[in-house]
DNA sequence: CTGGCGTCTGATGCGCCGTCAGATTCGGCG
DNA sequence: CGCCGAATCTGACGGCGCATCAGACGCCAG
């Protein structure tokens, strides 16, 4: 359906696809756009607080001091809202998908990898608690989700994947090993890194070290290269 | 944590590993051992067809033909019935841990990385709703689930972590690689591939394929051995 | 100023929550 | 065997949030 380009001014040309409508189908005026806006910043601000399932549309609708209904007309629920802010969140990844062009050989690819890991870090310090339940309902088999998760991990999942093809072909890893799988298997790194370092930081890894360390595993995980 | 100061009641010593309590902290007679047992099998029941948020008490009352006072009496609410079957499930965990002693050199080496990614698979398999329930609340912060999935993890994470700095002494990775951050990052493997190899499957990756490319993912980022 | 459209809300019936006091069942004792 | 107290279960209830209307509000074009 169609996608939420929260505030864009996209009126006139191709509404179908940009414009954002409520729960009856109708297209959004100002005023009401910045109602729905509120809305959402009152959703991820209690998520950051609590978990999705404690949020109440009562609340939600209170802090922007609003009437429950009001919400019912943008929403169907709460994680119908989640799910707009996640794929607003989800906007910001292509970026990151661009670090991953070119060779990844050396110490200018491990280099690379920095960048990479930095950039998951950020993006999961940015919208943490709006990504981890995009991943939940996406693991728990929700399509809406699942579709935006893949939309975001996705490139640079492929990416990875060529990386890893292409060390197949310079001798470099196993063919046993299935390109996507282990490209896979190196994304679980990011996301898990990125949603854990806080943790492990009161476990006294650094920050730093924890950057560091991830891109080396990774650079090693996609380039097959050992010690420089 | 809380288990006797509810109502100040202590039964004189430490009780709390081997006997089961009800809410008020009574220890529970065979009969209610058995209502308790079924109203955790109608929670995983239900846990294993819809979300956690979904699921009402009432229901899970209604499944084993008994009332909602009934579940109130033995769990404070659905959440503490799954971190029991949480608790319950990570026993399991310490025979794999048994995998990882000893040299992961070489083919053998190999195969043992294999025999773990196979053991994680198996166990995710056995107890996804549950394992998924029991990461999500540990990532929101909640005590006692992220303690329940550190009992767990934890001897794998030590064990990976102990395999990596003899690579370090062998020179085969770099001394800048903190040894708990990758393997914080070889964890982050094994528990993703395992709850994320059906939807894998369904692109194209068989599962076979799957534990080949995580073993091998796994066993050059633990040991930093390459090409065979 | 006023009609009308876009936006918001108060009121409402419904279902689940979570907690009692009291009913029911059970095992053992006289 | 029949009773009794302890163990276990439940019916019933006030409370709260859900989700949906019909209609009130307010803003701007004419």
């Amino acid at each position: 359906m169609a996608r939420s380009d929260v505030a864009g001014r996209d009126w006139g040309v191709d509404v179908e696809i940009a414009a954002v409508a409520d729960q009856s189908g109708r297209i959004l005026g100002p005023r009401a756009l910045g109602t729905r806006q509120k809305l959402l910043d009152a959703t991820k601000r209690l998520l950051d607080a609590k978990a999705l399932r404690e949020i109440r549309v009562i609340e939600i609708a209170r802090d922007v001091g609003a009437s429950p209904a009001t919400f019912y007309q943008y929403f169907k629920d709460v994680e119908e809202a989640v799910l707009a802010l996640a794929e607003h969140a989800s906007q910001e990844m292509p970026a990151v998908a661009q670090l991953l062009t070119g060779s990844w050989s050396g110490e200018p690819g491990l280099e690379r990898a920095r960048a990479l890991v930095t950039a998951f870090i950020d993006h999961w310090d940015a919208h943490h608690a709006v990504l981890r339940v995009r991943n939940l309902a996406s693991d728990e088999g929700d399509a809406r989700f699942r579709a935006v998760r893949a939309r975001s991990v996705g490139p640079v999942l492929q990416a990875l994947s060529r990386q890893i093809e292409r060390a197949q072909d310079a001798g470099r890893i196993s063919r046993a090993e299935d390109p996507l799988a282990a490209a896979a298997a190196m994304g679980a790194i990011l996301e898990r890194m990125a949603a854990y370092h806080l943790e492990l930081a009161s476990g006294g890894v650094s920050r730093e070290q924890l950057v560091e360390s991830s891109a080396r595993v990774l650079h090693r995980g996609a380039t097959g290269e050992g010690l420089p």
